[in-house]
DNA sequence: CGTGGCTGTCGAATCGATTCGACAGTGAGG
DNA sequence: CCTCACTGTCGAATCGATTCGACAGCCACG
């Protein structure tokens, strides 16, 4: 009564030997049928649950379990609809293969080596963060652990899931530049995780630490050469509400005539903001956001974006990592993404046109 | 070259006994520091990372692994903010002990015991989802996992996280008494998770799956009695709004004065048909909610809500895994609510004062 | 100089399974 | 009747650490 039997007591019980109870309960096709109904009699007699995961674990090298790096709290990693869709993805492959999916979320000034250290994990998947200075990739590498990264920089071992920013981001630039504006401006998520906010200086900018802000800033440029950046300290509502209001609060003349916003929550913010200053959007301002989210408070609006398939993004990322776990070489991805022109992109203000900063 | 080095092999080659070694890396203080020095050094020289995380485990009999049972897949689960705020307590609380999290996301149809199976967890958390017929229980308890059901049904040697569900809705529904209401109708979370909605009978009110439901229906009996409940679907503004459309599309005499919504998100939806169908709020409806969630893009209403803690939820519930893993025997935790009157809460309509159904 | 008490290191048992190759038994075919 | 080919069961090695009690050596004190 003290302990949980184990698979010996159940075999003793059972009157076989360890080996052919262990086959049993594997479902082996080289174990008569008798023998495995004996068996699992055994088991329920004893109230034996199944092999300890643990031991089995030890024993096969594996331990079912991928890691995600959210690399912030996830309260407000989460807060991003892209982030959710993104672990919904990958959580759907990662349960068709029984393997589970573990959370490491950054903590301010905690690193979380500590648990890396601790914790069995078969893959890691670096879902919403850089890693290029993360202590963890080190830490990973040194244990062998295959590591995915999404939108992550490419290191030598690492899987690569990667969507075509800057290709999109162009597409979504051409068409505001099609539609005649000349002086657009980028409310951009951050380079960093440091709680800068403000315009991007050269300085800043060669700092970046996220690959994706990088490329949706070059497809801009790539269409409307250097642009000015306003980068936010967070993908929220809030912040690109508040970028657009310093942005957005000058004379007609001065002002943008389109902000491209480098995630579809940000665009939400500056939708905000230029409805609280009496602006009309498309009339007065277009907006452009990227990622093609869901924001059904938005309605009627329907935003002007770039669609990126996150979840498949996900299952991408998930997939990548059980091939890697099964020792396979998984092949880097590069997923396309799409312009969905919605209603709040529109020609520039007819002084406008040509005009630029 | 071919495998990882063990801890055997760093002994080895720092001339010291395995068993040394180890307690070596556990920064015991019986190793003497020159001998703790040479160590480390063969470990640098090896590439050893440090102890095998699951052979430790084993031995130890501890995974370092908390699985948190979602019931829903993720992306549905966590456009709750307060699933959110909850998970971000457990993560919070499991971290400082460098305990992984595991989610454990329903998928339809896929009851995840063939994970359980599979996945080395020293403890449980039925975090978002009742726990009464769903299999995992049995297999956990058959298992010997240590369990905290949040706001679940009490089972024997469960540990329990509540909070005053029912008082709470009761103080909200005294305000609205108080206020003058007497025809007010319950938008309530779903009472399985089956896909029904619609008005609940009392056949499918006995088959309530999820307790705080059932608490914050029998707080606003505890003041109106008998009032008319209304099921979604999901826990989701869409599901809100449809409701409220349902109920609140009558000619004034008909409309309840006051809508109790079971949560922040549902009462957005409530608010969001409101507007649409011309309603002022609260001139003509009233609309209360439970959570306290920060819906930013409530703005600028604040909605009149019951405020629950959240994340001391979340951590509650990780503290009490915590002590279950250590042996220890939690006590059960109930967590006390707050109404907070918003802008959304006003008198009833004069001509409605002391009307009933 | 003898002995008691510390400090630091080591042996060996243990955690609970998986799995490969060996082997016994059985039926069929020559 | 002998042998070959299966089928099903078993032994034993292994996965990589942790940990308890034993023990050796050293210093200090009597």
């Amino acid at each position: 009564m003290s302990s949980r039997p184990t698979l010996a007591a159940v075999a003793a019980r059972a009157g076989v030997s360890p080996s052919t109870a262990s086959l049993a309960f594997a479902d082996s096709p080289r174990v008569a049928p008798a023998t495995r109904e004996r068996v699992l009699a055994a088991a329920a007699e004893l109230g034996y649950a199944g092999p300890d995961p643990l031991a089995a674990s030890l024993r096969r090298g594996r331990s079912g379990v991928v890691g995600a790096f959210i690399g912030e709290r996830l309260l407000y990693a989460f807060r991003d609809p892209v982030a959710l869709q993104l672990l919904d993805g990958i959580s759907e492959v990662l349960s068709a293969h029984d393997v589970g999916l573990l959370l490491l979320a950054g903590d301010v000034g905690r690193p979380s080596t500590s648990q890396i250290a601790r914790i069995p994990l078969d893959a890691a998947i670096f879902a919403t963060c850089g890693l290029e200075d993360d202590p963890a990739l080190g830490q990973l590498r040194a244990r062998g652990v295959p590591i995915v990264a999404v939108e992550g920089p490419a290191f030598e071992g690492v899987a690569m899931i990667d969507i075509d920013d800057r290709g999109g981001t162009r597409e979504l630039a051409r068409h505001l530049y099609d539609l005649g504006h000349r002086r657009v401006e980028v409310v951009a998520m951050p380079l960093r995780l440091d709680g800068t906010r403000g315009p991007v200086t050269p300085q800043r900018r060669a700092r970046a630490h996220y690959r994706d802000v990088r490329h949706r800033i070059e497809g801009v440029e790539d269409v409307f050469g250097p642009v000015p950046i306003y980068e936010t300290s967070s993908n929220a509502v809030d912040e690109g509400a508040a970028a657009a209001r310093l942005l957005l609060d000058l004379p007609a003349a001065q002002r943008p005539t389109a902000i491209i916003a480098q995630s579809d929550v940000l665009a939400a913010g500056v939708l905000r903001a230029a409805a609280e200053l009496g602006l009309r959007v498309p009339d007065d301002l277009s907006v452009g956001g990227f990622d093609g989210a869901d924001l059904h408070w938005l309605a009627p609006a329907r935003l002007t974006t770039v669609v990126q398939p996150s979840e498949e993004k996900g299952r991408a990322a998930a997939r990548a990592a059980m091939e890697l776990v099964a020792g396979g070489d998984p092949a880097d991805v590069l997923l396309p993404v799409a312009l969905r022109i919605g209603t709040t992109s529109g020609r520039a203000p007819s002084s406008d046109r040509s005009a630029r900063w």
